[in-house]
DNA sequence: TGAGAAAGAGCACGACCGTTCACTTTGGTC
DNA sequence: GACCAAAGTGAACGGTCGTGCTCTTTCTCA
């Protein structure tokens, strides 16, 4: 059994790799095959249709993003330096750990947003879930806590940022686009310490 | 000749539509020329091949684009609300005006943003100008203008929340998403005006 | 070490893909 | 109203897609 797992997880890295680049629903089960160096027919001893390893893909790529992104910052102590690091690991996480493609779940978010389906309702799910983290993070951030209403704008700018970072990241080729999102969420941070 | 242009306008129409819910490079030919009432076959009367007709479904969309959201705020002076306009129209592009399917040129940026190509180029060439034009906007909404690298930090939120918008809008479904995206775009507004 | 299950290969299938080509119909112009 | 180009049809192509099937190899555990 301990071979099978191997297998499997090396066929979940390929196909996340090149869902990141050419899309999930585009990915063909014929070219992961091909790159893990097993046959077609080989992939379905793993998962039970092409839609259930997208689902699989989507759900171990969730994990590696908690791992990677929240899991550093959940052991630093609530407050301005733990937002500061789920902001720059989020960054990395696009920049470095998923260099080739970018990240896999900002993509499958747009290109399923209007798709009904299993993939599409585990990544609402997620991203429901993260913003509600990020909104509970702004509010630790002062004392008296921020209200609601004010904690939820700022998660958006947050997100928001990061989205903006990808765009200019990627399609317009800015090199300035991490320091551009970095100053623009450092400003967010003074000015909601600051209390607007 | 009249009538090719018709058609061919109404392939067009029917491909972004397509397009902007299924993705650019997933629309199939023969979903298109069945939902406009012809062959598969009689597309390539209007289009040398798919590539061609993806490349100018994505340049009508970008005229189109450019008639809604940039034409009405140019007839007004240059300032905040000739700002507040581009940003309500630019939401309302995309909530309002592509309803189904969400504005096509954030989903092809997103599904093309590592896949070279004259698509690719395109968006490219129309998101570099789209940001110039912005910056350029945020720089005289004071007096002595902004510099050139704060007007940059402004434009790149102005975007981001835009795209923030979408994603709360279309996969968390969030129906206080566009009070959200505005609260967040006036506080900008104001921030700029009182210059920090 | 041998039995049995797990892992994987090879092939064929029906469906759909973009594209081509020979043909017919339609529309505008002298 | 005739002519000719433009517009559109239908069938067929080579290719790729996801999937099912039978068969062989390889691992694992008693």
């Amino acid at each position: 059994m301990r071979k099978g797992e191997a297998t499997r997880a090396r066929i979940l890295d390929e196909a996340a790799r090149q869902a990141a680049v050419r899309g999930l629903s585009v990915v063909s089960l014929n070219d992961v095959a091909e790159a893990v160096g097993l046959s077609k027919s080989g992939l379905f001893k793993h998962f039970d249709s092409k839609e259930a390893m997208q689902l699989a893909v989507l759900q171990s790529t969730l994990e590696r993003f908690a791992e990677y992104v929240w899991l550093p910052a959940s052991q630093l102590p609530a407050g301005r330096s733990r937002l500061e690091t789920i902001f720059e690991r989020w960054i990395a996480w696009s920049e470095v750990e998923n260099a080739e493609g970018g990240c896999l779940i900002m993509a499958a978010t747009s290109e399923l947003d209007d798709q009904p389906g299993p993939l599409r309702d585990v990544l609402q799910t997620q991203q429901r879930r993260w913003t509600r983290t990020l909104v509970k993070e702004f509010q630790s951030l002062r004392e008296p806590p921020l209200s609601e209403a004010q904690a939820q704008l700022a998660a958006f700018q947050m997100k928001s940022f990061f989205l903006g970072h990808n765009e200019n990241r990627r399609l317009l080729e800015d090199a300035d686009a991490r320091a551009l999102a970095m100053a623009a969420f450092r400003d967010l941070l003074d000015r909601t310490v600051r209390g607007d």
